[in-house]
DNA sequence: TATTGTTATACTCTATAACTATA
DNA sequence: TATAGTTATAGAGTATAACAATA
């Protein structure tokens, strides 16, 4: 009774900026993780790589907290990066139950890789776009995430249930 | 030997558009998929909604085409979209193996709730923007959905192998 | 013989739970 | 008793392949 709302080019909702953000962010993600793929790693081997570089020495569990993944997924991850010699796990000194999580000479230069991967595919990504724009583009997503509660430079990928934080309801 | 690279605050491409735009992306598709829970449905669910009430009488193989989806991927999901009373199949007239999809009035009503929750989850992600921002953005993320040769109202989860168009190499 | 939709199967990914060893 | 990491198990989700009915 409201409305009809049939056939009516659907210019409301369903192509607002909810709808493009996950359009395009799925799609970059998509394309990100095709890019990484000769390099034998996927998204998440690429965080881990991240994290690992501007704090060294962090335990298994202290990571995982870090970045929102349950321990027995990190095992399998970092298994990988440590078959493929990118990352270390050292003992710890002070209690012999936990790793000092190291990145080695080879897990830094796959970092370079990846950066320049990252660089490329966000090239690619925004041809539509001039200098000025993608500026103006990052700061409104810098913005959105960072009122939405974003941690910087983690990707919800990783979070899958269980939010540390629910005070909603 | 390049340059060391290692803690400099990370400046270069891991806050990039790129990366921005799969994380906030991401986080949307979430949230979205949150709000659409009470509902009973799945993002996947809202997606054949919306393209019925634009183009109903499709069959299964119609719809699956234009949405990138498999057939038998596809069964599921409408045989949950008919048991919640949203999404008919009627008998195609001509071909007696097809089916002719419609929504049904509850769906044409569903889909208008959906477009409610859309509407509250998009005022809740842009909080941080103005009005004119927001169109900014959205003027933005349409541009590059269009370069990137996305299909405008269909989602990339859809997708996942086999592009038919693959032009690249 | 080809096609529509379905069912059956297998595979991937990830969370939960049980377990080992240290503390 | 509690904690770090591991292994084992199970569940969700989805692609591939085999199938029945119709063309």
């Amino acid at each position: 009774m409201a409305r009809p709302r049939a056939n009516p080019e659907t210019p409301g909702p369903p192509d607002g900026v909810g709808f493009l953000l996950s359009q395009v962010g799925g799609h970059s993600s998509a394309r990100f993780a095709e890019r990484l793929g000769p390099l034998g790693l996927r998204p998440a081997h690429a965080g881990i790589l991240r994290v690992l570089d501007q704090a060294g020495g962090l335990s298994q569990q202290a990571l995982g907290e870090r970045l929102g993944v349950f321990p027995s997924r990190l095992v399998g991850l970092l298994d990988e990066l440590g078959r493929l010699g990118l990352v270390e796990r050292r003992d710890s000194p002070a209690d012999r139950r936990s790793y000092a999580l190291h990145l080695t000479g080879a897990g830094r230069e796959a970092l370079d890789r990846i950066g320049r991967v990252a660089c490329e595919h966000q090239e690619d990504l925004c041809a539509a776009l001039d200098a000025s724009e993608r500026a103006q583009l990052a700061g409104f997503l810098a913005r959105i995430a960072a009122q939405q509660g974003l941690t910087p430079g983690v990707h919800p990928g990783y979070r899958k249930l269980g939010d540390p934080d629910a005070k909603g309801s």
